[in-house]
DNA sequence: TTGAAAGCGCTAACAG
DNA sequence: CTGTTAGCGCTTTCAA
């Protein structure tokens, strides 16, 4: 039977690790040097050990912090002895120890991504982004599951902390206070939220909700119903205070249902107030709720878009195949794990790639977001043609 | 610009860390406990460290050695001393380093999981089980993207040999010898692969081949087709082989098309040539070509089921809110990575939750597949009823 | 049962 | 430019 034990607290914690622009951590040849012991060792028989920079010392008749240098600060070197020392290094199949370098150095060149859960399709385009932007810079990533709870989070800021060099809060559920507490003795960057002098990158869906509106009443709604997500999202509230605005501004009328949380199974009690509410037009928290609530209309017997339009945000995996395709604000959310990496990396000194201008203040990168519009809210798809 | 250079063989990592079951990672009260420094530092002046056992001696008057003992082997200490070690650490809010704790005694307690791509919701499925049961047991994860490729997968496997006490190959592109000679040195568990001596998970989708043929049979169909995945994965040719073996028993004629990229753009060059084959019933390698199937059939005019019944793999996310809804083989993906955990915690000599029969063998654990019947096969769908 | 001492592999002062 | 020396925080002999 599965064990399903949790532990209080519990956290997950995923490690992106790559080449380095230094030696990356992998063999050049086909595998692991490793080399049978001749010095003492405590277990007095000969066993295998993997190659270390004393070897490769020993090697070549310099001394271990030759080497090092040699591998870490190729510039501080003799270029001779350099070339030397990195040849042995290739011939040795040396690898070198993470975990010795983080001890000493107190560097880890990792950085930690918090996500508050990671199966939402969601993630995957945050953790892609940031995954590639760090595998750039040769960097590591430790991805850390919160499980949408701010106490796990704070459990994860903690644990961590000899484990990366700074974070990225994709979802935070701590207030801007603490986040700005935390910022103080970890370098932080936030996506999705605007806490006092943090970095921050934002995604402008109140941008896409405006379209989202426009949209919706130039298909003749003047009644547009907010499916709220869960209470604790920063994201919730900022796409409801823009629905809020432009219907003000353009004179329509709004209302709200929910909270909801956010997944698919949750968007059949979504429907259901929807239906329940008189709604003609919705926008969904995300995705997820939206697609859930297409297959409930369906079940309904609601034909979407003929009696309901349903807009979505932020155009996950999924959005564009289920049924009716979805309208959606499309996010730029791959890029937005990326912009989060480089500001962060910024801040800690290391080179990330072209540095573009502002990325490095301490202010908010806010990036837009468009409407991808699908056939749940347009007027009827025509119907399928014959086989060619 | 999203800076998009690679290096050579870089691979993707990523680490669970989770409570333990000896002394969490994570601090007891809200906060890292840190102290001001009193002795000498190498800056000079006095600078903020993170609480170690040495403090938690000084404060109680014990040697460093036994506060180390008392955290990690609390039978070999006084009973009193033992639970006095335990309350400063506490209250100092001592948090262990883990990585000197893996460089003195070479173990991690993490295990490496080896993923094709990370972006494949298939993934999502395993990398949720391997976590879960990971951090039932206090264990720590290391997730590494391969991105389809033998030779990083090579290298990740070198690189986390200190790292991590073991590895899951979900998907390996390593011959069989390959694999069989890591695992003399690495302890491995792989899912869906059979090489000798090294225990393994598979999924039986064999069985689930033989399901939907079946199913397609009772649906009238004496034709079908296999929409091929990608020559190097073993799942591949394993359900080629099982599609044609049961289509002799039932005297059914069985072809292939193919190999298509395991992504769902892959699915409408897919559709074309089962289309151009003269296919009524289709199987696809995975339920992400089988999606991209349905879009470019109907784009085509290709009516699914009436003209074309399309059955997947897997049932990834997704699968269940296509258009039309598909039919696709049911693994128990998630369970397969916990299982896997399990036997590899095993081996290692971890407890890991209750122990099946047999897990901890070098054989193989057979996990059942079933054919989760949906629209894309069955009759048409019943017309949608009118709004209750 | 406890303490002293050595050292994991590496980096970083400090001399030379 | 290079070698010597001292640790990072922890575990683990070995004695007491």
């Amino acid at each position: 039977m599965p064990d399903e034990r949790r532990c209080p607290g519990a956290t997950t914690v995923a490690l992106v690790a790559t080449c380095g622009n230094r030696l990356p951590d992998v063999a050049i040849g086909p595998s692991v040097g490793t080399v049978t012991d001749t010095r003492p060792s405590r277990s007095g028989d000969t066993d295998v050990r993997r190659v270390t920079i004393r070897d490769i010392a020993d090697a070549t008749g310099v001394a271990p912090s030759t080497v090092s240098r040699a591998l870490s600060l190729p510039d501080r070197v003799n270029r001779a002895t350099q070339l030397r020392i990195q040849q042995a290094a290739r011939d040795l199949g040396y690898v070198p120890n993470s975990q010795a370098r983080a001890l000493t150095s107190g560097r880890t060149r990792a950085v930690a991504v918090l996500v508050s859960d990671i199966t939402n399709p969601f993630y995957f385009d945050v953790i892609r982004g940031t995954q590639h932007q760090l595998a750039a810079a040769g960097w590591t990533q430790l991805l850390v599951d919160t499980e949408e709870s701010g106490e796990a989070e704070l459990a994860a800021l903690n644990a961590i902390a000899t484990k990366a060099d700074g974070a990225v809060l994709t979802a935070s559920r701590l207030s801007d206070a603490q986040i700005a507490r935390i910022a103080q003795r970890t370098p932080l960057v936030v996506v999705n939220r605007r806490p006092e002098g943090v970095p921050s990158v934002l995604i402008d869906t109140p941008g896409g909700v405006e379209q989202a509106v426009q949209h919706l009443v130039s298909l003749g709604h003047r009644d547009v119903l907010y499916v709220a997500g869960p209470d604790s999202s920063w994201s919730n509230e900022r796409r409801w205070r823009a629905l809020v605005r432009v219907a003000k501004r353009l004179g329509i009328r709004v209302a709200r249902v929910g909270p909801h949380a956010p997944f698919v199974d949750s968007g059949a009690a979504a429907a259901d107030a929807a239906v329940n509410a008189g709604a003609t037009a919705c926008i969904a928290f995300n995705d997820l709720i939206a697609i859930g609530m297409l297959a409930r209309l369906r079940e309904r017997g609601v034909r979407v878009p003929e009696d309901m339009s349903v807009v979505g945000c932020d155009d996950i995996f999924g959005a564009d195949f289920c049924n009716p395709p979805l309208t959606t604000m499309t996010s730029p959310i791959e890029r937005a794990g990326r912009v989060a990496i480089r500001m962060l990396l910024g801040r800690l000194g290391a080179e990330s790639g072209e540095d573009p201008v502002g990325e490095h203040t301490a202010g908010a990168v806010a990036l837009p977001t468009h409407l991808t519009v699908r056939e749940s809210t347009g007027p009827a798809p025509t119907s399928p043609r014959r086989p060619s």
